[in-house]
DNA sequence: ATTATACTGAACCATATGGTTCAGTATCGC
DNA sequence: GCGATACTGAACCATATGGTTCAGTATAAT
């Protein structure tokens, strides 16, 4: 589907919205590790793994680089901050609306007790 | 594919990787409103939008209140906080991890200047 | 030189996703 | 009661996603 060009968010969202790839990001997490060590506990064949592993570099949360065979992956957080900053944006609207909504219930009940 | 049960943060991410089902959240923010009157500006068939719509009840980001034959839909903030936790649990591993490693120089700069 | 390791790519498959149309139901306005 | 409005559901379609196997390449170890 998705005949428009995915954004940054859409990307992040979407590569965080797996629980395989979360898994990763975790591991990832604790400090750079070879593509084959990371993929060692998953139950999927390694190929299946790199697919991950690419939808993550994709988004921009992986990078990896190669010396010799070995590929090693290393976390890339900053492109999570746009999901971040989206959700944020977002509570903020949320919580002004909140604010109004009590602000008027104050009102109200200064005028009729 | 998903052969097991998609847990809240899987719904959750998944809703807001795409742009409809984010300005729906974006449109919903300002205010609860009619399913209509928020498909107005899409540019897709009613039906597909219901689709989108459905998506967002599923990650119980939107409750729909349906009263004779309109269908108000309010934002239900809450299980977002399911991913902004997930985030910021894995940044706090990351910033530790970058936390030792400027220990680690700084400690090696005074011994090794 | 041979073999083992660490991947990568292509082809394939089943299911999911995002869209459509068309037909139906329930409710509201007149 | 009759037509318009606000949806919902079923069927369908194309592409995406998450997986597989098998074959290949490049590097490392013996």
């Amino acid at each position: 589907m998705v005949q428009y060009r995915p954004t940054k968010i859409d990307r992040v969202a979407a590569a965080i919205s797996d629980p395989t790839r979360r898994a990763i990001i975790e591991r990832l997490a604790r400090g750079p590790a070879r593509v084959s060590d990371i993929a060692e506990p998953f139950p999927m064949s390694l190929t299946g793994f790199c697919k991950h592993v690419k939808v993550l570099e994709g988004a921009g949360l992986v990078r990896r680089t190669r010396r010799g065979r070995d590929n090693t992956l290393e976390l890339s957080p900053e492109p999570m901050r746009a999901v971040t900053q989206w959700i944020r944006k977002y509570e903020q609207f949320w919580n002004e609306r909140l604010d109004r909504l009590e602000k008027f219930f104050a009102t109200n009940k200064e005028k009729s007790p």
